[in-house]
DNA sequence: CAGTATATCGTACAGTTGTACAAGATGCCA
DNA sequence: TGGCATCTTGTACAACTGTACGATATACTG
């Protein structure tokens, strides 16, 4: 099945998203409620995310008692890898490495976490 | 001084900006050289850009013959800080560790990059 | 100096994004 | 069953983005 080109995600929408996978799935409220608690942002604004993450086919929706219950129909490292990869190419001219370097020093990063690493890129 | 708030800086304009601080300083045509072949756009839109990182305070410029050079003036330690953050928190829900992972399985890294890391943590 | 190539400036414009209200539908409790 | 609390749907709208044309200014070249 061809990972049929989405169309690109907005901020706030790969926002969304990333909480629906954080969740396995969500009604418009439990999404609203993991939102950080800096986060300020209305329930219709959620809502309305959420419905165009739907028209774009990330997500889709089965109906439950009177609400929607919303889950991830994307696959999570696709996305990933095309918004790590854009990222990298306008931010860093597509070098990851002084991307690395610049986690690495500032992202609280344990030297167990590059053992973890190593070993990953060993492979 | 203070590191006044800039306005926050779209995709595109986040990619030009990487272009100048790679360039040191630019035309608006040498800009458009620097380009990566992919990318095709028109002069006049990356004129735009730069004339919009320029409102907004990321970038100056001196007049030189009939041309603008443009240069950077916002710190690009600073940018990426935020932009860094900005994007592990909306892809990532603030935890860094995962896009390391990604960048080490898919990024091109090399065991020795890996050792430059556990420097840079270590310290 | 006149023409040509090259710049900038002003302006445009459709599509996307962030944010959200109002109205109507629906399920549940007393 | 009537009403309250919730939901969804439709719609809105200003700001921002990406993209770029046309007019005007400016420097070099013969």
């Amino acid at each position: 099945m061809a990972k049929s080109k989405l169309p690109r995600m907005s901020p706030a929408e790969t926002e969304i998203l990333q909480l629906l996978w954080q969740l396995g799935e969500a009604t418009v409220q439990q999404t609203c409620d993991r939102l950080p608690r800096r986060r300020k942002i209305a329930y219709a604004t959620v809502q309305t995310l959420l419905r165009r993450l739907e028209n774009k086919g990330y997500i889709t929706h089965r109906t439950e008692g009177k609400a929607h219950v919303f889950l991830p129909v994307a696959k999570r490292e696709d996305v990933i890898k095309r918004s790590v990869s854009d990222f990298v190419n306008r931010l860093f001219g597509g070098d990851p490495i002084p991307l690395m370097h610049y986690l690495a020093e500032h992202g609280k990063i344990s030297a167990d976490d590059i053992e973890e690493l190593k070993r990953l890129v060993g492979k």
